[in-house]
DNA sequence: CCTATTTGACCCTA
DNA sequence: TAGGGTCAAATAGG
């Protein structure tokens, strides 16, 4: 893949961004301190430490379209698992074709990472998550007895997906895995969500309840094995969107992510969860009007009833800002 | 042949 | 300039 960022940018960064850079920094100390505390005695170490990863996360997704985001649980899955560079033998080129005749640089073309908005930190048993992911680097960082192993989503030449994820050894407890993720997957995986008997649904969608068999007169089946729990919301039927009407449905499942928030009494939910509806029958697409009353924070619509369809995404779960919504 | 992994090079940011 | 993230050639394996 050719870079064609044309080399670094002078402009100074917007105070959103340097903010933003500054949470990433208290990110990055509180992750190395969260793993010191590992297997701490004290057992409230665990917990606090718990509470200001939620709260970085928090604002990361307060930030916007800097940090807004979606925070995909862990779960069983395939990823290759191969964050210590197990599995195949070592492969690796001898040299560069050029390298040894002169260096080819390419035309300042940016290879660091454009600032994916960080989504989560987790420290996991298994480096699997479900979702899928091409390891593209592995680098021993410094001072750090484990390697980190880079991946991006799989889709990310075919889709455009920009999820990348970073998994490294915990120092304290090699048994288990540190995983950092940036970027939302922007791609339609089968599994995060298929609907049985459905059409296949829009490239650019991630999670998408489709609507194409409910005209065809069968029951829409969503199968939400591959959704993580923050992403459920218990009491919603999806086969009975047809009967309901978005509005009524966003409004269903305004209520019922409210009733899991009080469930987990306070605890900061910072996930976003992107919610994207897509061939609804022109019937059921609220009107502009209507997008305050579902108050579901809906961030856009379609101009028709035949193109994606509206998409928006469960802000953090905070305590102003409850199901605000971001693009 | 195709796809995934390895790994040194490249290059940006602090 | 060091550290770290990404690229892409080389390679392994299905």
């Amino acid at each position: 893949m050719t870079s064609h960022n044309g080399g670094r940018s002078s402009e100074p960064p917007p105070p959103q961004a340097a903010l933003y850079d500054d949470l990433v920094g208290v990110r990055e100390r509180a992750v190395m301190l969260q793993t010191v505390l590992q297997g701490s005695p004290v057992g409230d170490a665990g917990e606090l430490m718990q509470g200001m990863m939620t709260r970085l996360s928090s604002a990361f997704s307060r930030l916007g379209a800097n940090g807004g985001g979606v925070v995909a649980a862990s779960g069983a899955g395939s990823a290759a698992a191969t964050a210590s560079g197990a599995g195949r033998r070592p492969g690796g080129r001898r040299t560069r074709a050029g390298a040894a005749a002169g260096p080819v640089r390419r035309s300042s073309g940016s290879r660091r990472r454009s600032k994916s908005p960080f989504i989560k930190t987790e420290t996991v048993t298994t480096p699997e998550d479900g979702q899928s992911w091409r390891k593209y680097g592995q680098k021993f960082i410094h001072k750090s007895t484990n390697p980190r192993s880079y991946y991006r989503c799989t889709h990310k030449h075919d889709q455009g997906c920009k999820a990348t994820k970073q998994v490294q050894k915990s120092e304290s407890n090699p048994s288990e895995f540190v995983i950092s993720y940036f970027g939302e997957h922007t791609c339609k995986d089968p599994s995060t969500l298929h609907l049985e008997g459905a059409a296949a649904p829009p490239d650019h969608c991630a999670n998408l309840i489709d609507f194409s068999s409910i005209n065809n007169g069968t029951a829409a089946t969503a199968s939400t094995s591959a959704f993580p729990h923050s992403m459920l919301f218990p009491g919603i039927s999806y086969s009975s969107l047809p009967a309901q009407g978005l509005p009524a449905f966003c409004e269903k499942l305004t209520q019922a992510a409210a009733d899991q928030v009080a469930a987990e009494e306070g605890q900061r939910m910072a996930a976003t969860v992107p919610l994207t509806v897509g061939s609804a029958p022109a019937e059921y697409w609220p009107a502009p009007g209507e997008v305050d009353a579902v108050d579901a924070g809906i961030s856009s619509f379609p101009s028709s009833p035949s193109s994606l369809g509206f998409t928006g995404s469960f802000g953090s779960f905070g305590d102003d800002d409850l199901f605000g919504f971001d693009s």
